[in-house]
DNA sequence: CTGTTAGCGCCTTCAT
DNA sequence: ATGAAGGCGCTAACAG
């Protein structure tokens, strides 16, 4: 079946042209008389004629494909990633390329090896972590790259992200403005940078109160982590009345572990979460926390590569930081009585 | 920046030898002498050269990707459905591109043809109805191509999927078992057959108990759908003691519309659902329902169509028919005392 | 073990 | 308005 498809000279034979003329009949209409246009199109719908991008590109060293690569496809922020950076890619007549990296970062610079290969125009990173390598490898093969969601202080980088250091303080603020005194840290994996920022976001604003952590704890970012965390933070002698959580997924695991361990949720224990799941694929608990504006990231940072694919910009890279918002729902209230 | 990337020439003439040995040493190492290979290798290091695919490809007639083309990527059968995709066809060597359709039928055949102009070797197809042109399309332009999840009833094409239509009847009848005798059913949009199937089982197995249905209604397959059928079907002087509803947004919508009109899951009102969503990423309610097998039908269909593309398998298109999976959940119980 | 030739499909350039 | 020549990066086929 393969090696069947119509080429550029098929069509031209069969068409009594030069492929010349076929070409131009594609790309540039005007430049051929009506009547053989109209000759030649005919001849390209009796063979189902589609055009070969690759031949094109090996002529003009364009693919028209950025790639987009996420750390971690189940959070729900990759799907606004996905549909963010395609939609803003589509309107320059790009195609996105989309890979996932399981998290790993070996994994990460396997797919972007993959991705050099086959010469995408340009990068979209959502990185696992923050060091540099994966950048400075994309750079030097000359490609742009733009990076969401990490500060890249080893890099000369567009970068789109948000401050969740100061979100972290925001949210724990809250907790404390609710009469709280005994919380804890549910965070993410200690060598991640956006759990070592909420971390820190939740302890500098304890200290400000004047208290401390009842417990800081870290896990990966997974309904399973958090549950972890929570059956042992909870089920101690010393139960907190309220936990901070570094995202969704450990928010999701624990609440479950409060609901096994007979607590309700907000009344008797308080959770705010980091990366709130959106109110239209999850019912309840609906979390108070911190969102970020995931599309806005996504459409930014492609936005800054498509930018630099047209020559637009090429200065340095740039550092753009958007606000995060904060919003109140069921799993935060005052603490029980007895506290 | 673009156009300094290294090519094999550029390496081969800092090597002192032919652009063939530097591909020999790429591909076929074995072929050449410890001494040239380790000169080149030092090469390639120095220059870091990436080989560029689309030579390889247009010489080849191989680009090594297939794609996953996904109607609607936020239902979350998609993320499992890409993850799947893609370990399967890395095994063999491919890279997946990934698109999604936006659920519409025009979108989809844009994208396909975006596809082919790439020259993907395969295509693995969740498409947004069963008529039959996407896939005659693909077909017509000798590409390999396998469909996941609809009957595709005027194609000759590999398809893997569930029967829906069955598991609606298994789905009505534990509620009927349940005492339920007025219950109503949340579709999704008509002209899909997902949609009809999963009404007609409702519909029979009604009939085998001698009932008929107090509400059948079609809407998107969204929350919002869901929440503007329930509120209608709840609203009225009949109201059902049980929904089936097609899919988990439409249950979730369904769930909301329950709890505005000050109606309790499953105490007031009972709801079974197609499409449950996995307990991992949703906390409560946990929907009783049939979930399908979203993983193993993508690994098949990716199996078949690399099965295909390896060359061992070139007969007519064969139907594999998966089986479903029906868990009880929190969302049902017998019908209020008042029924 | 290594090199040469040629051509995959297309488009830029130059000619007609 | 149309055509011919050449080359993008790579490798199959054949020589040596």
């Amino acid at each position: 079946m393969r090696g069947t498809m119509a080429t550029i000279r098929d069509v031209a034979d069969r068409a009594g042209v030069a492929p010349m003329t076929v070409s131009r009949v594609l790309n540039n209409p005007d430049s051929v008389s009506p009547k053989t246009r109209s000759r030649v199109e005919a001849v390209i719908a009796e063979l189902k004629y589609v055009p070969n991008m690759i031949g094109q590109t090996l002529r003009t060293n364009r693919t028209m494909v950025i790639a987009l690569v996420v750390a971690d496809i189940s959070n729900p922020f990759a799907i606004q990633q996905i549909r963010s950076v395609g939609d803003t890619a589509r309107r320059d007549g790009y195609t996105v390329l989309f890979t996932h990296t399981e998290a790993s970062e070996e994994n990460e610079l396997t797919q972007l090896r993959a991705l050099v290969q086959r010469r995408v125009d340009g990068i979209v990173l959502a990185p696992v972590t923050n060091r540099p390598d994966s950048v400075d490898f994309v750079q030097g093969q000359g490609l742009p790259i733009s990076v969401i969601g990490y500060p890249m202080p080893g890099n000369d980088v567009d970068v789109v992200r948000c401050d969740t250091g100061t979100a972290s303080r925001q949210l724990t603020d809250y907790l404390l403005g609710l009469g709280h005194k005994r919380l804890a840290m549910l965070s993410g994996p200690s060598e991640i940078v956006s759990a070592l920022e909420r971390t820190d976001g939740f302890i500098s604003a304890l200290r400000g109160a004047g208290l401390s952590p009842v417990a800081l704890r870290n896990a990966p970012f997974t309904v399973e982590g958090g549950y972890q965390m929570a059956l042992s933070v909870l089920g101690g002698h010393d139960r907190p009345s309220a936990m901070v959580t570094a995202n969704n997924f450990i928010a999701i695991g624990a609440a479950k572990a409060a609901r096994e361990l007979g607590m309700r949720v907000p009344e008797d224990v308080s959770i705010a979460t980091f990366d709130n799941a959106r109110s239209d694929s999850v019912l309840d608990p609906f979390f108070t926390g911190i969102i970020q504006p995931a599309a806005e990231m996504a459409e930014l940072a492609t936005g800054m590569l498509l930018g630099r694919l047209a020559g637009d910009e090429d200065g340095p890279g740039r550092e753009i930081i958007l606000p995060t918002r904060f919003e109140v729902h069921d799993s935060t209230a005052p603490p029980p009585a007895a506290n």
